[in-house]
Order: C-alpha cells, then structure tokens, then sequence
DNA sequence: CGGTATCCAGAGTGATACTG
DNA sequence: CAGTATCACTCTGGATACCG
C-alpha cells in the first residue's frame, strides 16, 4: 500500500517562484507528485500541499482530468470517498519532472546568483 | 555566420496555448530557440515571433537577462544596434526544451483526444 | 468528506502611440 | 533601430464562507 505523504514534501522556503520551467498550472507538478506512488484522496492531497486552497485543488485537479493526465473515482457507500489517480499519460509528465530537477539541480545556483548580483 | 530567422520558424496554428510545459514567460522558450545559432538582434527577434509587440519582448528580454540567460550587447556607431546572446546557463535551457519537445512529440496527440473527447 | 459560491488583488499580456 | 508610455483587459490564484 501507499504510504501517507509527507506533510513536508515540498520545503515551503524553496523559491519554486524561480524555477523558470513549469508543467501545468502552479500546482499540477506537485500534484503529479503527489500521484507518483499510488491514488490519493482530496483530502490527502491537501496536506503536502499545505497552503493550497480546496477551489484551487479542485480546479488544478478537473485541468488535469481534462487534459487526461489524472483520473477521478467515486467510491460510494456509507462514507463516500474520492479518489484521484495518475493514467499512463500522467505518468509520462514525470519523466519531464525528472528532466527539470536536474535541471534545477545542475544550475539553479547560477540562476540564483545571476539574479542576486544586481 | 548565422542565417535569417525564419518568419514562419513557430506555427501560428500549433496550439502552443495547450502546451503543459513551459520555460519562463510565454514567449521565453521561443526567444531561447531563436538565440541557438547565435547572437540576434531586437529587430530580428520582431520576425518569428510576428504577433508579439515591442513592449512585451523587451520584458522577456530583460527577464531572461536577470535570470542570467541571456546577455545583451550595444554596439555603439552611426547606426547603433543591439545584440542578444544566449549565456552557457541560457544554453543549458536547450536540453530541456528538448525534453519538452520530445515530450511533446510523443504524447500531445494523447492529450488533444483527452480533450476532444469531452 | 469533498467539494462550491463569491469576491477580490495582482500578474501577465496586448493594442496603440510615441521617443532618443 | 530599439525601445518606452499608457491604458485596458483577462486570467490565475487566494481569502472566506457555505453546502450535500
């Protein structure tokens, strides 16, 4: 089974604002994430994300159903519960992921340098 | 020596809106792109990008050189211009947009027809 | 639990016109 | 040639509160 996630999976002083490579919306990279290891519930999700509003989630969450990255299920019964999955497809977005950390890893230094000095 | 860009480099058809990846602002990938060969000029850069106004490159262009991407050059004399070149950290973004393109390539069909249907 | 409804502030983008 | 100035508008994202 799927462990719970990390309430500190994303460092809240990492200045994500400078990453100049993003997928998606604000969100749907950590979203995808998130989604690496397993489904995840709303509520789940909400807690690495941590400063994420339920609007917000919900509207990231429908782009990326819309887009087929990201699969909703409705499970009824007695306490109903939802569950969001990634499709193939998604899971081809974190090999892109992959391909930005080590982009960031390699030079985000120097990108961060460049902007101090002046 | 470097050629002319080509005024038709970037398809004013392919639906770049759907792109889930981007690097930078939305026109930084294409200037990127349009830096590969070698250093251009304002002017130059006006003709691939065609519907971008004057305003809006010069703040790309000033984005990319605060980040370290770029740098820009003046070359002083009875008709001054201006040259803008990629740095080896704006290089570098080359592999990712590699990446995304490869990305693309490979999986855009799939999210057109997500979209489609529904 | 898994959302929706409303309202709002700020960023990003563009049209148009003008300048050293 | 290489920009700048002004204005306007849309889109994103967030605060807050409420709902089945």
């Amino acid at each position: 089974m799927t462990k719970p996630l990390d309430p500190e999976m994303f460092d809240p002083v990492c200045p994500s604002g400078l990453m100049p490579i993003r997928i998606g919306d604000k969100w749907a990279g950590m979203i995808v994430q998130c989604l690496e290891e397993g489904p995840r519930r709303f509520s789940e999700l909400l807690v690495p994300l941590r400063t994420i509003t339920p609007k917000v989630l919900t509207k990231s969450l429908r782009s990326l159903e819309r887009d087929g990255f990201v699969v909703r299920t409705v499970h009824a019964g007695p306490a109903r519960h939802v569950e969001y999955a990634l499709t193939p497809l998604g899971r081809s977005l974190l090999e892109l992921l992959d391909a930005a950390r080590a982009w960031a890893e390699a030079h985000m230094d120097a990108l961060i340098d460049a902007r101090e000095n002046q």
